[in-house]
DNA sequence: GGGGGAAGGACCA
DNA sequence: TTCCTGGTCCTTCCCCC
């Protein structure tokens, strides 16, 4: 038996895939058959084989949480029941009841803007969203099942004739302001939850208003779009059945209420207080709100959720009241108990908070200091009782869905994007971050994040890019030889200040985020100088010194010497920094970067002038050549090549002579200045697929490469062109790979005339470094 | 052993 | 045919000091 809003009907339903009823609206549900027709359309679906799999990791917790409970003695509960009852005086001794806390929750809101805007909508059943997810749904549709957070095909078999409105947060974001300037007159320092929610101290206003004169809580109801006709007509549709409409509380109690009546006038108590405000609201917007008050925020959460939809209810702020109320209220009507939480409880017979109360010390055995806490805090019925707005931003994010991903091009692409949409909303704020954290989801819906503190904080575009590239590259190689098949990828940064300038560490963090064991150099063996750390590298194919390379600055000091070239740069800015580090390991000239950053053509000029000119220009060339081609429309529709930028990113350049085969690139690895092939261009094609041709080895390598050719797979013998020894191996995954390694080789050679290197980490067999072949 | 980063997950609207 | 987005907090694991 499952509990709480969840239910099994002893088909092997999954309780997180069963209708979740715990919604105003969803009362009195045949959940058996909803249930059904949820299990139908989903069974089979990698989104229902994932859930599964969760499904099973919860169960699998709860084993060894109820095999942990068989092991404890007499002796531990009796300790923890000490330490319960210690931690509940302190917490009785500390309760506050002095506060009045109001939590408002628009009625559906989305789905009631919509509804306001459309009024031919008011008898269908609807929601917001899109086939894909719903995000609202009108009370007609909920008592089909259909709710928030189900994806729109499912709610279409539940429900056949629900209309579906694509989601407008513009409006949703207008009609939200108009909401919290009347939030703003019971309480300024009000906390926004999300737009239709929030939480209001509204303590010091019902001290002011006590001794207001009736003229300031006096409101007049507008005519012909007002209460009269939003109760029996425009707004309320939504919710004919609400405890509340019935009888209307304005109209009914409001002294000098009445029907048809012009003028409101409130009481000054706070429920009162409260009435007023949903009226205004509902006068300026046509829209319908229901609050909770209590004495603390908890409390107010569930009590806002107790007369739903269009209701108000209010919990007295006395103990004994509190006590009651909690007792038995179902653990998963309060905020923070969620599916899992409910389910391990219910494990243990839990399902209200008087069982919490009862069983406070197993808990204490069972949950983590900060777990258990958290439910006695809730057995007593306690919550915070200041309402703060967070100063401070913790995290800034963006993530994209879409359908499944294949190409290279098309992922890097898209984390390019991500990148600049990141930025965008970072320099918004003014904010910065250290940590760049890169989230895929593949087409199993298995999520993975891969995460990258710098040394200093970063903001912007290329600064991001440069970092999540590398972590997204290092996902595409683990996964190698198999493509990486996304359907989500998001882009997280983790500010760490708010200064428009970067903060620059004295302390360098050095680690490596490449679990694969990739090749990679431990930059400290190095003679550079102390503050010389290793940022995550990309792939083995991409000479791994490139882009890898930051430095922290010394207090006091405004230029930093190159490890590579031993010049002194006459700049503090990191990024800029390691840009030049970059090109000097590279020998080649970021040309783009060098046009639009002009610090870093001051940074860099040293290394610049080493850069053979001829170089330059058929590079430049080529790109334009690239860049033509692109506008004359001549790369089909998704084959479109990679950006100029990403391209410079990866180390990677469009092969504009390939011919019938675009989408090929050229890669180029700047030390050894190599171009090789890459693979999966087209898209729908994968690695598995890919052509490649060695180059002839030897003389200097050209920039592109001959147009490629189908690897014949009766012939077997691929020849390495940098070792030029035949491989016996026809497989072109093993065959790159190989490449990588001698490549980096061949880095490793170059720089230990520089200096002496730490091969500690270097995945590489012993053969590798003696510079042989090997696969 | 403690601190801190990385990764994953729960939960919320 | 099709199961979101953006944010916070917590836990666990692991590495380093």
């Amino acid at each position: 038996m499952e509990t709480g809003g969840t239910s099994s009907s002893g088909e092997g339903f999954l309780s997180r895939m069963a209708l979740n009823d715990n919604k105003a609206g969803m009362e009195g549900l045949d959940r058996d058959k909803i249930n059904k027709i949820i299990m139908k359309f989903s069974k089979g679906s990698r989104f229902y084989e994932n859930e599964m799999k969760k499904e099973q990791q919860v169960n699998q917790r709860i084993e060894r949480m109820m095999l942990q409970k068989a092991h404890i003695t007499e002796q531990q509960l009796s300790k923890a029941q000490t330490q319960v009852e210690n931690m509940t005086f302190d917490l009785e001794r500390v309760r506050d009841l002095s506060r009045v806390i109001v939590h408002v929750d628009m009625d559906a809101f989305y789905a009631a803007v919509e509804t306001r805007d459309c009024p031919d909508l008011k008898d269908k059943p609807m929601a917001v969203g899109s086939m894909s997810m719903l995000t609202t749904s009108n009370y007609h549709a909920r008592k089909f099942g259909v709710r928030a957070a189900m994806p729109g095909f499912i709610a279409k078999k539940l429900c056949p004739n629900l209309v579906i409105v694509p989601t407008n947060f513009d409006k949703y974001r207008a009609v939200s302001a108009e909401v919290q300037e009347i939030f703003a007159d019971y309480d300024p320092h009000f906390l926004p939850m999300s737009l239709d929610e929030a939480y209001l101290d509204i303590s010091e206003h019902l001290e002011q208003r006590r001794v207001w004169p009736e003229a300031l809580r006096t409101h007049l109801e507008e005519q012909g779009d007002g209460l009269q006709e939003t109760v029996e007509g425009l707004s309320p549709v939504l919710f004919e059945d609400s405890p509340s409409s019935s009888s209307c509380p304005f109209l009914q109690d409001a002294p000098g209420g009445g029907a048809g009546g012009d003028v409101m006038v409130f009481g000054t108590c706070a429920e009162e207080a409260v009435r007023e405000m949903r009226f205004r609201i509902e006068q300026k917007t046509s829209l319908t709100a229901s609050a909770g008050i209590a004495p603390n925020m908890m409390l107010a959460k569930v009590c806002s959720d107790k007369n739903k939809p269009n209701g108000q209810y209010r919990l007295p702020s006395n103990r004994q009241a509190v006590m009651v109320f909690i007792q038995d209220l179902p653990v998963r009507k309060v905020s923070g108990i969620g599916n899992v939480t409910e389910k391990m409880l219910g494990a243990l017979g839990i399902t209200s908070c008087i069982h919490l109360g009862q069983e406070m010390a197993l808990l204490a055995l069972l949950f983590s200091e900060t777990a258990w806490h958290h439910f006695l805090e809730i057995s007593l019925g306690l919550g915070s009782t200041h309402i703060e707005r967070d100063g401070e931003r913790k995290s800034m994010s963006t993530e994209r869905t879409f359908g499944e991903m294949v190409a290279l091009e098309e992922q890097f692409s898209l984390c390019r994007q991500l990148c600049q949409d990141l930025a965008q909303d970072l320099q918004k704020e003014a904010l910065r971050g250290k940590t760049v954290t890169l989230k895929l989801k593949n087409v199993n819906f298995e999520v993975k994040t891969r995460a990258w503190t710098l040394p200093c904080a970063v903001a912007t575009s290329d600064e991001l890019f440069a970092v999540a590239k590398d972590l997204l590259k290092t996902e595409i190689d683990n996964v190698s030889p198999q493509p990486l098949r996304l359907r989500l990828m998001g882009n997280l940064n983790l500010p760490s200040l708010t200064a428009t300038k970067p903060k620059q560490t004295q302390t360098p963090i050095q680690k490596n985020p490449n679990t694969s064991a990739e090749t990679h150099f431990t930059m400290s063996a190095l003679t550079a100088p102390d503050n010389m750390t290793h940022a995550p590298t990309a792939s083995s194919t991409e000479a791994h010194v490139s882009t890898s390379l930051y430095w922290s600055t010394e207090p006091g000091t405004d230029s930093l010497t190159c490890p590579v070239c031993f010049r002194e740069v006459n700049t503090t800015d990191l990024t800029v920094f390691n840009r030049h580090v970059d090109q000097c390991l590279s020998g080649v000239p970021m040309e783009h970067n060098i046009h639009t950053d002009t610090e870093l053509e001051r940074g860099s000029s040293v290394c610049e002038e080493e850069v053979e000119k001829e170089r330059e220009g058929e590079i430049e060339k080529e790109i334009a050549e690239g860049e033509r081609r692109r506008e004359e429309g001549l790369m089909e529709k998704g084959r479109d090549p990679l950006s100029r930028c990403m391209l410079d990113s990866l180390g990677l350049r469009l092969d504009s002579s390939a011919g019938d085969n675009k989408g090929l690139l050229l890669y180029e690895t700047s030390t050894t200045n190599i171009s090789l092939n890459a693979v999966g261009l087209n898209p729908g094609s994968s690695q598995s697929d890919p052509r490649i041709r060695p180059l002839s080895p030897g003389g200097p390598r050209p920039m592109t490469t001959p147009k490629v050719e189908s690897h014949d797979p009766r012939e077997p013998a691929l020849t390495c062109p940098v070792c030029q020894v035949t491989q016996d191996t026809d497989n072109l995954t093993l065959f790159n790979r190989h490449v990588d390694l001698c490549l980096n080789q061949e880095v490793l050679h170059e720089l230990e005339g520089l200096a002496s290197v730490d091969c500690t980490t270097h995945n590489a067999t012993p053969a590798a470094h003696k510079g042989q072949c090997f696969i």
